[in-house]
DNA sequence: GAGCACTGC
């Protein structure tokens, strides 16, 4: 094997089997059901917090914030809280909240506290997230996504229910996590009875430990007002093994791999890293093809792909568990790093890159693109394979590229769109946004072109201060602030009922399902049922007729008929829901404009009214019959994305929702204006840019 | 003729 151990003798030397023998069948029953005779006191006391609960009390004690580093399986999660809960934090009323960058990891989590406490979920422990609250006047213990944590700060600035505010898996810099982590920082100034608990991995910890510590002198660490205590994990040891040579072909690689741990190394399952759904389906398919010229008594290789795409059925497969015999190979997005979580993973087979979203402050696009992991990334991969025993990870890359790998990914606040972040603050009070305290601030041009949308959008003022009412609204509201203001337009518009549906499902992933293995573009069927739905004015007005047929079926055999995601679809009737109610609250009336006015005119009031939100983001075809398109704002090249209702129409003039980098610039959602509207509807932002329609 | 990594309110 061309995998190369360090600190053995040659690669494939048969001093990298010394972990095979520990490898005996008896230890692959799963870890968790050796335990299950014990009671859930004698569980608790099992994890390996358990031992340094008394120091951690005492450290939460006399310190304002403790950072806790743990390694997976600590049991962090579930204790921590409850520890505290036991020690007298939530008496008088007071909470312990403890936030999660995943609205799953919160409920579930919350589930297993619940049953730990013996009690009914949402009582005494409880989970809070979007469209859903499980707690009640007696809760203690909160579990709940950072997204509401911080939004309860827009309602009670000193989140003064909480004595205890644990964020958790803290290294992962979730947006919302770093804003949350500069908040909190600013409420402590306030609240010296506030505590903080970072839980963080290894390599970050050192970072927060100075964020947080307040502590002027250099010299005497008792007055420090941060700490940091170190948790061992109970995970097996996972060998590294790197690739011998540079890899240039790490698809081809990935199957070579299988097939060499398929022939020589025992039972366990295999989980691949890769970056997209194309080299998956790719991998996928060349396993099952090449594992037909197995020996016929070998195991059975079961491929199968894993990314965000699939569809509840074929999600299903990967959770059951591995037939006699057969071993699993899932080949995955970087979604088994951390959002879910595998039983039965010996080996992890890592590329060493990650799809990542970029944005660039000059164009205010989006871009997707192929990078090398972090150190972080990396270890986080390997790990995966040390759940049930011990296991082996190979690195389709040299140990020396892994030395030049930055130890951690570039944290979301730092290439993401900031508009929304910048108005939620401002509503904070925080008015100099370019000086708040950001664990890491964003580059200055990311912030200049959200504060220029802004003050396009008319939520800022000339001197930076949120307009009244317009961009207080703005704040408040749970969405993109280009898509609040064409909601909060649309009672001037007349089409408050249609543009309030377009929204919501504009709002959820992926309505049409794309079958993997087949091309939607080229499938009769698909393709036909999904023209259904088509008019030409675009994709806006198109996935509107979607949810005015789907409220009236609201089926799941409706939707898998005509390749609909189901849940996306009645994920969207809630989302409406919450939005209709924000727009009540600010007297926006809900009038129908297809009620109102003839099918035509209807078009163009909600086709307007996406103008008069989406201007910035407004392109002209290129008159070389390319099928081009330039923005008008920054004459940046696009095309249209292949799944647009547009595609290959020809259209003149369009606004689009967002834009998707990958080999080219690709406009997704768009919908066909006159160039009139935008002088007509956005002055102030084209007046000087009249000529460019001729 | 070409295609979205993953979350969150």
């Amino acid at each position: 094997m061309a995998f190369w151990k360090p600190g053995t003798i040659a690669p494939g030397s048969a001093v990298d089997r010394d972990t095979e023998n520990e490898t005996d069948k008896a230890v692959i029953a799963h870890a968790e059901q050796q335990f299950r005779h014990l009671t859930i006191k004698q569980q608790r006391e099992r994890l390996p917090v358990f031992k340094l609960r008394r120091e951690l009390l005492y450290l939460i004690d006399n310190y304002q914030t403790v950072i806790v580093v743990g390694q997976t399986g600590c049991g962090k999660t579930t204790q921590i809280p409850q520890y505290l809960d036991e020690a007298g934090w939530t008496t008088n009323g007071k909470q312990v909240a403890c936030t999660q960058p995943r609205r799953i990891a919160a409920t579930s989590v919350a589930e297993r506290v619940a049953e730990e406490k013996n009690c009914r979920l949402g009582s005494e422990v409880g989970y809070l997230i979007r469209f859903e609250d499980q707690t009640s006047q007696q809760t203690r213990i909160k579990y709940m996504t950072d997204g509401m944590l911080f939004r309860e700060t827009m309602i009670d600035p000193l989140l003064s229910r909480y004595s205890v505010i644990m964020i958790d898996e803290a290294h992962e810099r979730s947006l919302y996590t770093d804003i949350l982590l500069g908040v909190i920082k600013k409420i402590q100034k306030k609240r010296s009875d506030l505590r903080v608990i970072i839980s963080s991995a290894t390599l970050d910890a050192e970072a927060f430990y100075r964020f947080f510590n307040h502590n002027t002198s250099t010299t005497d660490k008792g007055k420090d007002t941060a700490t940091i205590i170190s948790l061992e994990g109970r995970m097996y040891p996972v060998d590294i093994l790197y690739s011998d040579k540079p890899v240039d072909d790490y698809v081809e690689k990935s199957i070579q791999t299988v097939f060499d741990i398929h022939t020589k190394e025992p039972a366990g399952d295999i989980l691949i890293f890769l970056t997209g759904r194309e080299e998956i389906d790719t991998v996928v398919a060349e396993l099952y093809e090449r594992s037909r010229t197995l020996p016929e008594r070998s195991m059975t290789l079961m491929p199968l792909p894993l990314y965000a795409g699939l569809t509840s059925e074929e999600q299903l497969q990967i959770f059951q568990p591995t037939p006699p015999h057969s071993r699993k190979v899932i080949v995955s997005t970087n979604i088994a790093e951390a959002s879910v979580t595998l039983e039965g993973i010996v080996y992890v087979i890592d590329c060493g890159f990650v799809k990542v979203r970029a944005y660039n402050p000059k164009t205010g696009m989006e871009a997707l693109v192929v990078t090398p992991v972090s150190k972080a990334s990396a270890l986080q991969r390997a790990g995966r394979a040390g759940r049930v025993r011990p296991g082996k990870a190979f690195r389709l890359y040299t140990e020396e590229t892994y030395s030049t790998l930055q130890d951690t990914s570039i944290p979301e606040i730092q290439r993401s769109n900031l508009a929304p972040v910048i108005l939620q603050l401002k509503a904070l009070g925080i008015d100099n946004v370019l000086r708040f305290d950001f664990l890491t601030p964003p580059p200055a041009e990311l912030m200049i072109r959200a504060l220029e949308l802004l003050y396009s959008l008319n939520a800022l003022d000339d001197v930076g201060r949120l307009t009244i009412p317009l961009g207080i609204h703005l704040a408040e509201f749970p969405v993109d602030p280009m898509l609040g203001k064409i909601l909060l337009a649309s009672g001037d518009f007349k089409c408050s009922e249609e543009i309030v549906s377009i929204a919501a499902i504009l709002s959820v992933q992926k309505v049409f399902i794309n079958p993997s293995g087949k091309s939607t573009t080229k499938d009769q069927t698909i393709l036909d049922s999904r023209r259904k739905f088509w008019v030409e004015e675009g994709d806006h007005l198109s996935l509107l007729n979607v949810y005015n047929a789907f409220i009236k079926h609201k089926s799941g055999k409706w939707c898998h008929d005509r390749f609909l995601n189901f849940k996306a679809l009645s994920r969207a009737i809630s989302i409406r829901q919450q939005l209709v109610r924000y727009l009540k609250r600010f007297k926006v009336p809900m009038i129908s404009a297809l009620k109102h006015f003839d099918n035509e005119k209807a078009s163009e009031q909600i086709r307007k009214c996406l103008t008069s939100g989406y201007f910035a983001q407004a392109a002209r075809a290129e008159q070389d019959g390319s099928g081009r398109f330039r923005t008008i704002r920054d004459n940046v090249l696009l095309s249209i994305h292949p799944d647009s209702v547009l595609f290959n129409r020809n259209p003149q003039w369009v606004v689009f929702h967002e834009v998707v980098e990958t080999n080219q610039a690709y406009m997704r959602d768009l919908t066909v204006i006159e160039p009139d509207w935008l002088t007509e509807l956005a002055p102030h932002f084209y007046e000087f840019k009249g000529d460019s329609k001729k």
